[in-house]
DNA sequence: CTAGGGTTAG
């Protein structure tokens, strides 16, 4: 190693106890000292002490001195160097280049504000701009997105006769894409009579940033096909991270198979930037290749690569490679603290997370917002509220994500009220505020709540949605059965032109099956393209609620000949299918093939679909002796299906048997108390009934009450059984009453009560659905499709009741319960009263 | 002088 004695200039370098050797006090050659020495100062003290020493030798009037100085302080580019430079600048006669270095040191440094008032600041101490000064300018203007300061520049560069200049042009490209004005930005580099690398860069990048990665990839390779120009690192990093936001693995391989062979120098960035392309296509193999071949040592890498495992779910792997980057004596910057932080979040692992917060402590990082944001995040979440709010508190800029992470953090652990409240009061709210508020809504069943708000976005506050946003409403939407809403959801979509992809398209699917408009929903379907498997379910289901099981096997059947693989989630649709449509053959063989062809493993509930199939069919033993050949141990589902089928057989016995069954696996379930004693009212046997009523009674179960909803004109009305509140009830009992002198036969064995038979008229009189329908019948015009939603199963004297009115009022009556549709029409239902 | 990866909330 080279002592300080035989390389004196290094001394600035590497040290600060002994500033400056004695021989450069000398007068005699003091520009050649200062020129070198300025090179290796790398600190603020260093650069002070070098001030001084000019002062000493009364060179600190010395413009070529001072200009350098505040040149070489400016490049550091702290705050400190920056102040000091500004301060010799202040006490200096401002030369152009002053101006210059100073203007460019601010940009680097994200002091834009500073940057833009020293360049008004030239112009009014009558220092014209040079071809130096517009880029500076500009690349200002860009990092803050400062869209007015860049055009009235541009407007000088014009007036001053710059716009010819290569780096000027460049400098509006990038400024113009930075700011959005993509357009603007094309229409510059399209005039340019000569472009270089760095303006096709600028162009690319632009296209990749603002969400156009298409036209970025296809702008590489205009490049590449029709200029005179050769990609360097910045471009091919660049077109990479277009690449990973396509996450479209076969245009990735294209472009790394160029990387590999144009010769293009392989830093770093690029390697960061591969890795995370690869794994944004979910190629974590490459990437780990990748990551093997260029070396773990590279903190930046490890970030890329822990940043996406903890997006794609993987948190253990994420903590895995930073604390492998560790063991290699690699310190974690900031940026590996969220990644770190966000694991321990998701694992619900405070002990890891607060010595994450200590770390972040030591370090000294809890200055970044976005640090503290994933610090409350899984405080948030690892339910230490306390702790959450304490550095809530602490913090001096909280930013709308600070909110919203405390909206979440709410939602997460269930506390609507206080979700909402936070909502409601927070001074800032964004569109990630609103899909967090309205899916939160929609994750409690708080559906009509969830609606309200998404118009209250719209009318009050003009905020457009999202497709997150409207998948969350068409759940909701779907859950009412709100058939009306759906149609202007789906029109909304269309209007604001969201991007009909694949997960919307499939949520919009359900949406409409569950409204009970399998048509629309199949529409929508065929018009999707690249389908994946859960987008077949959803049209396979809704081929499946509406009674069409024909027709939700052949799609079934299409999907395996396309060649995707069917999980276990689209083989309940398909049987589910079976079921209700009494294919029985069609359905053994389906659950036959699951294990055999396509290797997907019966679940419990796979098992209750063919119980439910077999028992429907009549075919009870054969479902008692799949149960007992199970793998599994049979659980409440399966039992629940075998009840319910022997509901529909009256087979008396076995109800008895599988209710037993329930009871002691899930002594909650209420609705295997009122099934048996269904079975029991059947059979005649009321003193089963009764004892079955009496047992409830001693758990202090109680049947949840009937509810039935029905949109008029947008609005929804809720009935519940026995419910008379509603202001139009006078005209619903003349309706009820009008329709009970139709012949209506009340079948009594609905009602489960201890009560006379008058009373239990009266009762079942006053079913939720019941009551709906008449509302339907009056409220809406004559001929039109009334459509109902019950969140229990219809009762056998409303189904008959509706099979009636359909056919006397001449109305097709959609009813939805919680297992299938009804589709009733001229006294027929889809149903054939199995169900 | 101009261009670049990994960055918290749903």
């Amino acid at each position: 190693m080279a002592t300080l004695s035989t390389v004196p200039p290094l001394v600035f370098a590497t040290s600060t106890s002994r500033p400056f050797p004695p021989h450069q006090t000398h007068r005699n050659k003091p520009t050649t000292t200062t020129t070198n020495s300025l090179k290796n100062c790398k600190t603020i003290d260093e650069l002070k002490l070098f001030h001084h020493s000019l002062a000493k030798q009364g060179l600190d009037n010395d413009v070529s001195a001072i200009t350098k100085l505040v040149a070489r302080s400016c490049e550091l580019g702290t705050r400190e160097s920056l102040t000091f430079a500004r301060k010799l600048f202040d006490f200096s006669h401002g030369s152009r280049f002053m101006y210059n270095s100073l203007i460019r040191g601010y940009a680097s440094s994200g002091l834009c504000e500073e940057a833009l008032l020293l360049f008004l600041r030239m112009m009014i101490d009558g220092v014209s701009p040079d071809k130096y000064t517009f880029p500076f300018g500009l690349s200002a203007c860009a990092k803050r997105r400062a869209a007015r300061d860049g055009v009235q520049i541009h407007g000088l560069v014009v007036k001053m006769d710059y716009a010819k200049d290569l780096f000027v042009q460049n400098s509006l490209v990038h400024f113009y894409s930075e700011c959005g004005e993509l357009v603007c930005a094309r229409k510059v580099f399209d005039e340019m009579p000569l472009r270089n690398v760095v303006s096709w860069t600028s162009m690319i990048c632009g296209y990749g940033r603002r969400g156009y990665a298409k036209e970025a990839v296809d702008l590489f390779f205009e490049m590449m096909s029709s200029e005179d120009v050769r990609p360097n690192s910045v471009t091919m990093v660049c077109v990479i991270s277009a690449c990973a936001k396509l996450e479209d693995l076969e245009i990735c391989e294209k472009v790394y198979a160029f990387v590999s062979s144009s010769g293009v120098e392989v830093n770093d960035v690029m390697v960061s930037a591969l890795v995370d392309m690869y794994m944004k296509c979910n190629d974590n193999d490459t990437a780990k290749q990748l990551f093997q071949q260029y070396g773990a040592r590279n903190l930046d890498l490890c970030n890329a690569m822990a940043s996406n495992y903890v997006r794609q779910g993987l948190t253990k792997e994420a903590l895995s490679v930073l604390s492998v980057m560790m063991d290699s004596g690699v310190k974690p910057d900031r940026i590996s603290m969220l990644s770190a932080i966000a694991s321990c979040s998701v694992l619900k692992n405070v002990l890891l997370g607060k010595s994450c917060h200590g770390y972040v402590l030591r370090n000294g990082f809890e200055s970044w917002d976005n640090v503290c944001n994933a610090l409350i995040d899984m405080y948030m979440k690892c339910q230490k509220q306390e702790t959450a709010f304490k550095i809530f508190d602490w913090m001096l800029n909280k930013t709308v994500v600070t909110w919203n992470t405390i909206v979440a953090g709410y939602i997460e652990n269930g506390d609507v009220d206080a979700a909402w409240e936070t909502f409601r009061t927070m001074p800032e709210k964004n569109i990630v505020s609103w899909n967090t508020m309205i899916g939160g809504l929609v994750q409690e069943s708080l559906f009509e709540e969830a609606i309200e708000v998404f118009r209250s976005m719209q009318s009050q506050e003009g905020v457009d949605a999202e497709g997150v946003t409207v998948m969350s409403i068409a759940s909701a939407c779907g859950h009412l059965g709100a058939l009306d809403l759906a149609k202007w959801i789906y029109y909304y979509v269309e209007k604001k032109g969201i991007q009909l992809d694949v997960r919307l398209g499939t949520s919009l699917v359900d949406m409409f099956s569950r409204c009970g408009d399998p048509e629309t929903a199949m529409s929508i379907f065929d018009s999707l393209a690249n389908r994946d498997v859960s987008a077949w379910t959803a049209a396979i289901r809704a081929m499946a609620l509406s009674g069409n099981a024909e027709q939700a096997i052949e799609l079934f059947d299409e999907m395996i000949e396309q060649g995707l693989k069917p999980d276990g989630v689209v083989f309940v649709g398909a049987l589910t299918a079976c079921s209700h449509g009494g294919l029985v053959q069609q359905g053994k063989e389906i659950f036959e093939s699951m294990q055999k062809v396509h290797g997907v493993c019966p679940e419990e509930v796979h098992y209750g679909c063919m119980v439910d199939l077999l028992g429907r069919a009549g075919l009870l033993e054969e479902a008692m002796q799949l149960i007992k050949s199970m793998p599994l141990e049979p659980n409440d589902v399966i039992w629940n299906s075998l009840l319910g089928a022997c509901r529909v057989q009256g087979n008396v016995e076995m109800a008895a048997y599988a209710a037993e069954k329930i009871q002691v696996l899930a002594p909650e379930r209420t609705g295997s108390y009122v099934l048996l004693s269904n079975v029991y009212a059947s059979a005649g046997r009321w003193n089963d009934m009764a004892k079955v009523r009496l047992s409830m009674k001693e758990k202090g179960l109680r049947k949840p009450p009937g509810t039935s909803l029905i949109q008029i004109r947008g609005k929804t009305h809720e009935f519940t059984s026995g419910d008379e509140s509603h202001p139009e009830m006078p005209k619903i009992e003349a309706m009820l009453d009008e329709i009970s002198e139709l012949g209506h036969v009340p079948d009594l064995s609905n009602v489960l009560m201890d009560v006379d038979e008058q009373e239990k008229r009266f009762m079942l009189s006053r079913h939720s659905e019941k009551l709906a329908m008449a509302f339907g019948l009056i409220s809406s015009n004559k001929g039109t499709t009334v459509r109902i939603v019950k969140n229990l199963r219809v009762c056998s004297d409303c189904h008959s009741f509706a099979k009636l009115v359909s056919k006397m009022y001449n109305r097709e009556i959609i009813l939805r319960d919680n297992n299938r549709f009804h589709f009733i029409s001229q006294g027929k239902c889809s149903c054939n009263d199995l169900w």
